[in-house]
RNA sequence: GGCGCUAUCGUCUAUCGGUUAGGACAUAUGCUUUUCAAGCAUAGAAGCGGGGUUCGACUCCCCGUAGCGCUGCCA
């Protein structure tokens, strides 16, 4: 049987980082094993999803270049089959009915909270008359009666039991316009013919669950496996109280490529620190995914992103952080000294006068007059200097400049200065070149206020 | 409270019973030095506790403890 695998979000959010990473792992497993991953857009709470939430999903699934096989799979347009599953279910006396109110469910869980018992529904209707006869929450009829374990064993995790006689009726839905994530999830996983369901560890109390809806159907379950959470600094499930947890909250900052290698090597084990996604295809099992959540560390995060920032080239580097206007020689000293993309307007002065304090043009261990003296000279040797020479030239002659006056920041920050109006940044020969001479000695005679 | 899952440096992790417990990020220091980076080198930094099993346990088992998740007519 093809391997067939999926991802599931609400578009009632934008892509949480979380399940980008759950569809990556999808997509790793669908790709080692020729099987196809898949997308399906859970929108049956039609108060919450919206459409752009849904198209933003799509788009940011894409950045990260996680292509999915076929049509996008959305429940809104899946109400028949639902409706059909149901009615059988019901037919055959497998759900039924439950008639109790909100008030009388939220009594009783409150009632078993109360006397440190189990909370769960088993609701008397599902052997009556009365759970024949329509109205309220449609529920699955659980049998209890026995020491019945409802058991998986989860590819990560391992054999998972949980008792059948603690386990609510399950709710399947309000009526047949209201369906529920456990009904629906289990009739589209079947009808899609989804062999392995690899998603988050926050789903395992579902499992069971779904495994009794598999058998009310006559359907096997398909392969499990839960994924570890991805935690914030105070180990708790990273959620929007914790700033940023939406995937294009990360896309001005960072490459699609350093995402990817961070969300993948965080909870599972590959060979080295930075791969590609093919080397990823190449190295992924299940079994190497890990049990235990991972807090998400944005310093390895930019980190990786340097790392993938410094082998792009000059367009692709431009494209990335969005500013056309960046000289193709001034990318190597941007991506040098770079950890998320937004710092490249750090260095605006490759492309944008810059505007500074002229008491900035003074060395910290000289003064103001002797600073702007030895800029005059500095701006004699470049205005004789030959930009065509390799560039070594011209350092080698401002060295020379800088023995004789015994302190080279006395050449070389005021010249810094005077072409970045920054304390820190490459070394002004090289921004010089990258700016050419006319730019250069404009800036310098700038200074000078000549 | 109930049920479930998890447990190695600050963080991500390696170890499939025998290792000086390894690597990466971060941190510190040094080299370089005109500032900032990058790079290179070096350093510090870990097996939750208690019982077993075993010649030997971070590793296997049990019991605690802690953390987390679920506990919706959300997904």
């Amino acid at each position: 049987m093809k391997i067939r695998v999926r991802v599931a979000p609400s578009p009632t959010g934008f892509l949480h980082i979380g399940t980008a990473q759950s569809a990556l792992y999808n997509w790793l497993f669908a790709r080692k094993n020729k099987g196809e991953f898949c997308l399906r857009i859970e929108d049956t709470d039609k108060e919450r999803s919206t459409k752009e939430y849904e198209q933003s999903i799509l788009d940011a699934l894409e950045w990260l270049g996680l292509n999915w096989e076929g049509k996008v799979i959305r429940q809104s347009e899946r109400t028949e089959k639902y409706k059909n599953a149901l009615e059988k279910l019901l037919f055959e006396g497998r759900a039924f009915y439950c008639h109790h109110t909100k008030e009388e469910l939220e009594g009783e869980a409150k009632d078993q909270a109360q006397n440190k018992k189990a909370q769960f529904h088993d609701c008397e209707h599902k052997n009556s008359e009365e759970g024949k006869k329509s109205g309220g929450l449609i529920r699955l009829a659980v049998e209890r009666n026995s020491d019945r374990k409802v058991v998986f064993d989860d590819i990560i995790r391992g054999r998972i039991e949980f008792e059948a006689k603690l386990m609510s009726d399950v709710s399947l839905g309000n009526g047949f316009d209201r369906l529920l994530y456990n009904f629906t999830a289990v009739v589209d996983d079947i009808d899609m013919e989804i062999t392995h369901v690899i998603r988050g560890e926050d789903h395992v109390s579902n499992t069971p669950k779904q495994i009794l809806i598999y058998e009310a159907l006559g359907k096997t379950p398909p392969q499990f496996a839960h994924l570890p959470l991805i935690l914030a600094p105070d180990r708790s499930k990273l959620s929007k109280r914790h700033g940023a947890v939406a995937v294009v909250d990360y896309k001005k900052d960072y490459l699609p490529e350093a995402i990817i290698n961070f969300l993948g090597a965080m909870s599972c084990t590959f060979s080295k620190e930075i791969l590609t996604k093919q080397e990823m295809i190449q190295e992924f099992e299940l079994s190497k995914v890990h049990k235990s959540g991972a807090v998400f560390d944005v310093k390895k995060l930019n980190w990786l992103n340097s790392q993938y920032a410094k082998k792009l080239s000059p367009e692709e580097f431009k494209k990335s952080v969005g500013i056309p206007e960046i000289p193709d020689s001034a990318v190597p000293l941007i991506t040098e000294r770079l950890e998320k993309l937004s710092d490249a307007h750090h260095f605006d002065y490759f492309w944008k006068e810059p505007k500074y304090d002229k008491d900035l043009l003074k060395w910290k261990k000289s003064t103001l007059e002797n600073s702007l003296e030895t800029l005059i000279k500095v701006k004699k040797i470049i205005k004789e200097f030959d930009f065509k020479k390799e560039k070594d030239e011209l350092r080698k002659i401002l060295d020379e400049f800088s023995i004789a006056v015994g302190d080279r920041g006395l050449i070389y920050w005021p010249l810094r200065v005077a072409l970045t109006g920054k304390e820190k940044s490459p070394d002004p020969v090289d921004i010089a070149y990258v700016l050419g001479k006319e730019k250069t000695l404009e800036r310098v005679r700038f200074a000078l206020g000549i």
